[in-house]
DNA sequence: CCAAAAGTGTTCACGGTACACCCATGC
DNA sequence: GCATGGGTGTACCGTGAACACTTTTGG
């Protein structure tokens, strides 16, 4: 492509180039929401994107990711994974280019995401309310909301949407807007505290002109414990 | 791209390889096994290797699985998933390579896969008598078989290792061998039934000094139009 | 007639689901 | 005192698990 620089990196064989892009979903506002940047140049400037970008030589693929998501937020990233790799040949216009994709839940989706290097903006948006998206980012999107819809009723990575302590009511809105359907309240409590996972703490929800709810906190090293014994967890 | 230099192909910024390694699952003498082949140059010359190698640039990554495939075995390749992108610094010796990993089910591991390419040979291993493995495939081998152990108890891969025909008690000794435990017959083949995915053929196993099995196809479109409604396999 | 695998039902325990009312608090 | 969400128990049903004997064939 810029044939006037130098020819610093050369190879015998043509290679493509790897980048990593993040799904990041958080919870505000009753809402699932994904984060979002705005690219500042093209290919799609304008355009809104997953925040993403190039790996480096001397760094892991999820040493990468956590480096964008740190770029591109300030938030503790809590749960992160590698979702799938998207490597069709005509998926960025600039050349071959193969995205290794992660996928990462963080707590409160509200801070504000301030666009920074070759984003304009940064901003949370609604699962169901999206824009359209640069690159295959609509695939891969689509492809991390199935899985997370898939995971969470396995795998006890909902508590990381949360805050640390949190309501009944709270953890059972999360599974609701996930799942995309109502759960009964009292099967959904047996079920959760039948787990004994949960941690009941001596505080109560500040606040609300009603009455105020316990706080719960998850409690891993209980939950790791029953894993070893064959627990298996599901909502 | 194409810089008629010494280097013919030259970037302003380093890049890593990218290659495909194929985890290829078969079932013969009642044991489930792998397809390895034995490298026949450096790095690792002399070592058992997952079959693999560079993609092309105008091929995509799923399209290199199945090339490299057809390059190690001749065998009709029934079913093919991406499993994990292995990226870590150190994994190979000759520089920065990304590893997209498939892992692939076919019928029969009793065709003789012959050495090619950069093999000089290739043979088939029960899972459980594994030779010490090139490069970090030690790694992906557990990953593929922990996904298949996963993935067989809920959707109907299973079958792909078997037969178009089969009797109950091959599929049966099939998800012995997979999730390492006996099944107890009666409530395996009352569930499997159950379900109305298999088609009861008018035909039986022939020879053996036994009774004759019924024969059994796995029926697709039915299991297709089960969960359009909803339906869930699970074994 | 013997060996070897095929084929077949019932019982019980547990977990999922459906369902409605009183309680504590702030205003 | 009223509006708002918090909190609680029971009955039914379907599914998973345990369990043993008869049938059919080839040799």
């Amino acid at each position: 492509m810029s044939k006037e620089t130098k020819a610093k990196y050369s190879y015998d064989f043509p290679r493509a180039s790897v980048t990593v892009d993040c799904v990041l979903f958080g919870l505000s506002e009753d809402k699932l929401k994904v984060l979002l940047i705005q690219r500042a140049h093209d290919p799609f400037a304008g355009k809104w994107a997953l925040p993403g970008g190039f790996i480096e030589m001397e760094e892991s693929l999820e040493a990468s990711a956590l480096r964008e998501l740190e770029e591109e937020t300030g938030l503790s990233k809590i749960y992160l994974e590698q979702l799938y790799t998207f490597g069709d040949c005509g998926r960025d216009p600039r050349g071959r280019t193969i995205s290794v994709a992660y996928f990462a839940l963080v707590q409160a989706a509200e801070h504000h995401a301030k666009g920074a290097d070759d984003a304009s903006a940064a901003e949370w948006f609604p699962v169901d309310k999206l824009p359209k998206l640069a690159f295959d980012h609509a695939k891969i999107l689509d492809c991390a909301l199935t899985r997370l819809r898939a995971k969470v009723r396995y795998q006890p990575i909902g508590f990381e949407l949360l805050p640390r302590k949190f309501t009944l009511s709270q953890l059972q809105r999360l599974y609701e807007l996930i799942l995309g359907r109502e759960l009964d309240k009292r099967n959904f409590r047996k079920k959760i505290l039948g787990m004994s996972v949960l941690e009941e703490l001596d505080e109560v929800e500040a606040g609300g002109a009603r009455r105020p709810a316990k706080l719960y906190r998850f409690h891993r090293k209980q939950y790791d414990a029953l894993v070893k014994q064959g627990f298996h967890f599901e909502i």
